[in-house]
DNA sequence: TAGTGACATGATGGAATCATCATATTGACT
DNA sequence: AGTCAATATGATGATTCCATCATGTCACTA
């Protein structure tokens, strides 16, 4: 079982890690952290503003992606960047995006009927 | 509506994106023209080995995140990359999964308890 | 314009993900 | 030990995505 991952092709694996970042609150929390390096939970939560469960859920996944790495200090969790990749990662799509854009300001509103953003009003 | 993806936050869009990414057919499918520059459907159905609507399926998801670009031809369809900064997103994933591989062999195998692959086996 | 090949679209059941709520674990303080 | 704050886990209904099948459209040829 532990090689049944590494055993699959790699483009199934790729599709793994981006399906970890298909979700708005995790590029949000995957783009602070990139910014200042170490963040706990709480500090997270007061940026984002979700309720603390939600939150948490939301870091396991990115913890099974490997994609953060947390740590706990004290009563605190720290939580961090797992890779300097994930920065560029995101850079590119971010460089990608605003290519697109420019190419056509609609760009992704057409995208498979945007699924309403909830929460955050438009 | 038409600027409703414009409006909201970068990481929504960005969100969206990786959405569409998040696919191992899909992720073949940009790999594949990542390689032969343009392809028909009907090349791109003999690599893959899907069933013809399935396919199509796909490249409309592709297709709605601009992530390629359609064109007919007489009575064929050829797909190319909508931007080569996809093939560099796809080389920047690439990189990154290697590293977390090299680090932690068995990586994303326990990744939300990897749902079953379908269709293709291991 | 009838027929065939190449693609695309629509509908449907089932699986996976999300948001919310309740509950459990862990650490600091008393 | 008891309590509170910080964080994680589990369960549930709603939404979204996927795979399969049936049908529809466009282009070429006869």
């Amino acid at each position: 079982m532990s090689l049944s991952q590494s055993r699959r092709p790699l483009y199934e694996v790729k599709a793994n890690l981006f399906k970890g970042l298909a979700h708005p609150v995790r590029i949000r929390l995957l783009e602070l952290l990139s910014d200042t390096e170490e963040l706990t939970v709480s500090a997270l939560q007061a940026e984002i503003e979700l309720e603390a469960s939600h939150l948490s859920q939301h870091l396991s996944v990115l913890r099974r992606h490997h994609l953060v790495i947390s740590e706990r200090r004290g009563s605190h969790v720290f939580y961090r960047l797992a890779d300097p990749r994930i920065r560029e990662l995101l850079a590119v799509a971010r460089a990608l995006l605003l290519t697109l854009l420019s190419q056509d300001t609609d760009l992704l509103s057409a995208a498979q009927g945007l699924p309403e953003i909830r929460g955050a009003d438009g």
